[in-house]
DNA sequence: CAGAATCTTGTATGAGCATACAAAATTCTT
DNA sequence: AAGAATTTTGTATGCTCATACAAGATTCTG
């Protein structure tokens, strides 16, 4: 029908406008914190308008996760297309990890709101186990060239797990910047890659 | 007055039996399942108790909190006595990290929610910083005999997020043993030390 | 045992929230 | 512009939960 086009058009801008106000009332309050209420009024629009554009609250959620994990992913896509070195994508994952200026005790605290949800609720654990998968499936195909096959689990899991630490202790105390946090972590890679494995890693071969 | 030696005792059972169940209830529920009911129900009492006890449910909480830690922190602190070598130290604290038998998702997720409501909530925020700040110092002390002074702010940084770390991919992905988390761990200290520094905490003279 | 003190129960109240919905406002169609 | 389709609003409903409290049960005291 001739209409469809146009309805279409609102039902989507509203949808991405009641999203990214869902994602800035997370970012600030965390999950539990982000009300319907207080949705809407991030957005502008009246209380009921949620429950017109989506079926409840839950769509919002996952949409909102989504749309959150696509913001960080598409950093980390561009950085790893660009990078000539193993070594350039190791940067790229790991920074990319550390979102420049996201790096803050609020967003921590939101992103840990929904790890401890993601226990509760399976379909945010499903959110999350894809989002671990890619990031661990990362770390492993720039390590696999460069490190002893035994090694290569174990390494991915420990900077993986060092990273979401770091996080957590980011939300914690607060006690660390963006920088610090990374070369932390590439103080652990260091280490935990021998001087051969790194020298590889560094080697513009892909 | 006479009254006030039973009055006291009965009271005090009844605190310790509630915040018991309390915590039961918090290892099986997490944080957010935790209700006022369901905690009276756990102890096997009415739903109108807690009011009588205590002063609000946080004060139940908070009690619960302590009640966790202290249970965590007597058997660390039993290791950390019989200890001979810093390396025997250094176990005694990550393995006191991983108590046996309760790395487990449930488990797991429930620390994390108290992580997240850390986050908003400040009281929780001052117990939860206190517990890292005694986890880093114990960590820091074993590493001064042996590492670098430059190292070891660094090295115990590392070592506590990646603890962390591995507790929230517990809780997350549920793929990984208490075994095999302390080995990673013990794998990250072996390599951020040089050889000569773990072979000095091996030594027997803490 | 009677009466008082203490303890326990079950329920009532009210706050905060998601959701449903009727009615008003706007936009579209002809 | 009139009427239809749609979007938006404000509010009502019902749920879960913490907390308050009256009334009942138990234990203590003399």
């Amino acid at each position: 029908m001739a209409t469809h086009s146009k309805r279409t058009k609102i039902e989507d801008i509203r949808r991405v406008e009641l999203i990214a106000a869902a994602h800035r009332v997370f970012l600030e309050h965390g999950l539990h914190g982000m009300t319907s209420a207080r949705i809407c009024r991030e957005a502008g629009m009246s209380p009921g308008i949620l429950a017109y554009y989506f079926k409840g609250k839950d769509e919002v959620l996952f949409g909102m996760v989504r749309y959150n994990n696509r913001l960080l992913m598409e950093d980390v896509i561009a950085r790893l297309k660009a990078a000539r070195t193993g070594w350039e994508r190791l940067e790229a994952i790991v920074e990319g990890n550390f979102p420049a200026s996201a790096f803050t005790r609020p967003i921590a605290n939101a992103w840990l709101s929904v790890c401890a949800e993601a226990g509760v609720n399976p379909q945010y654990a499903r959110l999350q186990r894809l989002f671990y998968r890619r990031l661990r499936s990362n770390l492993a195909s720039v390590f696999d060239g460069a490190a002893a096959e035994s090694r290569l689990r174990e390494a991915s899991f420990i900077i993986a797990a060092l990273i979401d630490g770091l996080w957590l202790r980011k939300a914690a105390a607060d006690d660390l910047g963006r920088d610090e946090a990374i070369s932390l972590v590439f103080s652990g890679i260091s280490s935990l890659l021998g001087d051969g494995e790194e020298r590889r890693l560094r080697h513009p071969a892909v």
